[in-house]
DNA sequence: CTCCGTGCAAATACTTTGCAAAGCG
DNA sequence: CGCTTTGCAAAGTATTTGCACGGAG
């Protein structure tokens, strides 16, 4: 079941995906890490990106959001936590408060047999900026 | 704001769309649907059945449950709900039960000053099926 | 020297779209 | 008939992968 944990060698360009991921809050794309890492890495690949976002994520040193919009949002912000997704412009805002009791989670797991690692809270809508623009 | 709201003409595919999407609670793919119905309908397109998904999906006659597995999940069942994912196999699986107050909704909503239209629970894990194989 | 990490481009996988033909009202 | 729906195939979009080369240990 256990992957033989591979060597990891150090990188440059790794460190600065994973940073540029930590040092917002946007829940950014992998695309929006490429374009903000190119400037100062100018042989960047967006393959790289991908490759490390993904890498990231299984080692759970990053998380994902999901699909929103077509791409994948990721979160550097591992605790989990409750996002707001905007419909329009596609913006995911974080959302302090716990929504769910972890009690209830426990209770169903048993009630249908099954193993629960998270519980994901996602509040649909439109955001503050978006409601003033269509007035 | 509001669309010119088109006319709608009667397709016995239309509805066959709509009739497999409501007939099974797994949450299906476009995909599947394509090839449940292909057998009774030899002519359906793969294309025709995205376009009716998609439009029923805009006119609140189905929802989507976000992408899976990298494949858009689709849901018969608008009245909202918790849904549980097997991260092994993909299943989807209901789960009832109200998980979020709606009382806190409001309350963020005011207090971020946000429209929230609805509230999702996801809940991650192994299914029981898939426990058993892995033991 | 030996693997690991990367650029690049080609390959995937899912979904959307343009267009001409067939269907509903 | 006029407008809608569809099949088909081509185009699009986001992501993954193969390979040869530069880099870390």
């Amino acid at each position: 079941m256990e992957q033989p944990e591979r060597k990891r060698n150090y990188s440059r360009k790794r460190e600065a995906i994973l940073g540029a991921v930590r040092s917002t809050t946007c829940h950014p794309t992998a695309e929006w890490v490429y374009r903000t890492l190119k400037p100062d890495y100018p042989d960047l690949s967006l393959g790289t990106v991908y490759r490390n976002l993904t890498q990231f994520k299984n080692d759970g040193v990053i998380a994902s959001l999901g699909t929103v919009g077509g791409q994948e949002r990721y979160d550097g912000n591992v605790m989990p936590h409750t996002h707001f997704v905007c419909s329009v412009c596609h913006a995911v805002l974080d959302v302090p408060g716990d929504f769910v009791s972890s009690r209830q989670v426990e209770e169903t797991a048993s009630r249908m047999g099954l193993r629960i690692d998270s519980s994901d809270v996602m509040l649909r809508g439109v955001c503050g900026k978006c409601l003033k623009k269509q007035k």
